[in-house]
RNA sequence: CGCGAGGUGGAGCAGUUCGGUAGCUCGCCGGGCUCAUAACCCGGAGGUCGCAGGUUCAAAUCCUGCCCUCGCAACCA
């Protein structure tokens, strides 16, 4: 009966009051690694992230700048697509709200819902300033229920709005939590939405009459939807509803939306109930993630703790930030940031485990055998059975990405890093030289070639370009693009007689800071 | 009684679902190796798992109470 056929993750759209900052990197690098994760293991991917660009602090910010709300998204926008960029982001769709496909698709899904009657008008009462042309609520104003802009009194006026029956949908959602506890992850997330929903649901403000920056009501003139409903919708819009309906069918639902845990609420609540009084399947799964913290603290501006991806790319590279953010940090939790801890990631991990590894290796291939793979013609033993029990561990373990545990993931895989540091260890191809055991030596160093590219190849949703560097150092005939797991994971695929090349160091030493 | 999370060797964390010799990374001490980015490998010291009770043959893990820290409370990943 489905036609999908595609696995489909999202993150959330970016709200561009403002340049991104690592938050907004965490949640992209980590929905981008498990899509190139997918696309490793064979799967068809489409992996979705954009800006959300309506609303009314769009229309504020828009004001602050002496800009009209589009010139101010046009004029942020180019920003967001440079962290993808800087970051290695292979997102399939970018989609901007204010793009056609979107408005369009957006109309056509609340017609739906209007249609079935689960949208009423309702009168709306709140403080509003007249220099804004906007409402607020009350604990926005500022100094004695003033505006926080214009430092103005506000007057209280009543708008009517159209109101979305959320209500009439949390028997359905408790239902949809006791059916599948994994709609939410992690478990801490379920039991907080839960138990927001069994506390009880009231309606909520769909559209917007006090300002016109956001999709039209098509029915009612003059409104526009609230810019939440018309945010959440990008994930069906994107996907082609009301556009491509074959390309909608493929993708939908979504496997899983990867967010940040403050919206919990609507990507956890108000989102499935639209979902459902538009009768369209509600997604798999909505992973919350945790927040970076800094010094302790949650980052912010105003305590100077928002910190630019470009900032630590330009130092630390973009493999080694892709890498410590996910190695560092238990993904569904909160976790520290600090610029010592992710020099230590790099110095230990990346320098010495890994770098130090390939260096290693290769230099004894260019100096035993002239730079050439040499044939295994050597028995295997003891040593290459244990790191074939290491490599196993780390095939496995990788298949956590599939449930988010990162950091799983990337410790299980280092044990196969530490385990070819073993090996040579163990098997001692410099002694194996100076003796003249040539048929020890090719088995040892063709195992550790091999066992390279297999590195290469799990590194690759992670780091990408470290993956790709390595790659060409070891001269294979084959693209790493076209590489697939499991076959690509397992022993003996490098062809004898390749040329390797030693290099630049793939991760050298950092420079000491001023 | 607003809701929630956490308190585990010097630091940062995992383990707590379905109780059974307390694990990882870094740091520290000692040793080995010398191919390599003063890197790599091996071994060791260090914890009454916030406090107090309870259940049990057995509790970091279950139950009760308390203390401390931190988020959230409708639009900031």
């Amino acid at each position: 009966m489905s036609a999908k056929d595609t696995f489909y993750v999202t993150t959330p759209i970016y709200y561009p009051n403002d340049i991104p900052h690592i938050g907004h990197g965490y949640t992209t690098v980590a929905a981008d690694v498990l899509a190139r994760w997918r696309r490793l293991i064979g799967d068809r991917v489409h992996f979705l992230t954009g800006t959300d660009e309506h609303g009314l602090n769009i229309v504020r910010a828009a004001g602050a700048r002496g800009m009209t709300p589009q010139e101010h998204v046009d004029d942020i926008n180019p920003r967001w697509h440079e962290m993808l960029v800087t970051l290695r982001i292979a997102n399939d769709d970018f989609i901007r709200t204010t793009e056609q496909r979107h408005t369009s698709g957006v109309q056509a899904f609340m017609q739906r819902l209007h249609d079935n009657g689960d949208l009423y008008t309702a009168t709306y009462s709140g403080p509003y300033c007249v220099r804004c042309e906007a409402y607020y609520t009350t604990e926005e104003l500022v100094e004695n229920e003033l505006c926080p802009i214009h430092r103005r009194p506000v007057d209280r006026l009543e708008q009517e709005n159209w109101f979305f029956r959320l209500s009439k949908y949390a028997p359905a959602l408790l239902e949809l939590f006791e059916q599948r506890p994994d709609f939410v992850q992690p478990d801490v997330r379920m039991n907080e939405v839960r138990a927001f929903v069994e506390g009880g649901l009231t309606d909520i403000s769909a559209s917007r009459s006090a300002f016109d920056w956001g999709v039209p009501v098509p029915w009612e003139p003059g409104h526009v939807f609230y810019v939440w409903f018309d945010a959440l919708l990008n994930y069906v819009t994107a996907a082609g509803f009301g556009t491509d309906d074959a390309a909608f069918a493929r993708r939908w639902p979504v496997d899983v939306h990867l967010i940040g845990k403050d919206i919990i609420r609507f990507h956890a609540v108000y989102w499935p109930a639209m979902l459902m009084a538009a009768d369209i399947e509600v997604p798999r799964q909505v992973y919350a993630h945790g927040f970076l913290l800094v010094g302790g603290e949650k980052m912010s501006k105003s305590n100077a703790t928002g910190i630019r991806p470009t900032e630590l790319v330009e130092h630390f590279g973009v493999d080694c930030y892709r890498y410590y953010f996910l190695r560092e940090i238990s993904f569904g939790h909160d976790g520290s940031f600090s610029w010592e801890s992710m020099e230590q990631r790099y110095t230990t991990d990346l320098a010495n485990d890994l770098g130090n590894l390939v260096n290693r290796v290769l230099n004894m291939v260019s100096s035993y055998c002239d730079a050439r793979v040499p044939d295994p013609t050597g028995e295997p033993g003891e040593a290459e059975a244990a790191l074939g029990e290491d490599l196993d561990r780390a095939v496995v373990g990788l298949q956590s990405i599939d449930r988010l545990e990162f950091k799983k993931a990337l410790e299980d895989l280092w044990v196969f890093v530490s385990g070819v540091n073993r090996y040579v260890e163990a098997r001692a191809p410099w002694k194996l030289n100076k003796t003249g055991a040539s048929d020890d030596l090719a088995r040892c160093l063709y195992t550790a070639v091999d066992a390279l590219r297999i590195i290469a190849v799990l590194i690759s949703p992670v780091m990408p370009v470290a993956a790709e560097r390595l790659w060409a150092k070891l001269g294979l005939p084959s693209a790493l693009d076209e590489q697939r797991l499991p076959d690509a994971g397992r022993w003996g695929a490098t062809p004898v007689g390749v040329t390797v090349q030693r290099g630049d160091l793939l991760f050298p030493k950092l420079e000491e800071q001023p």
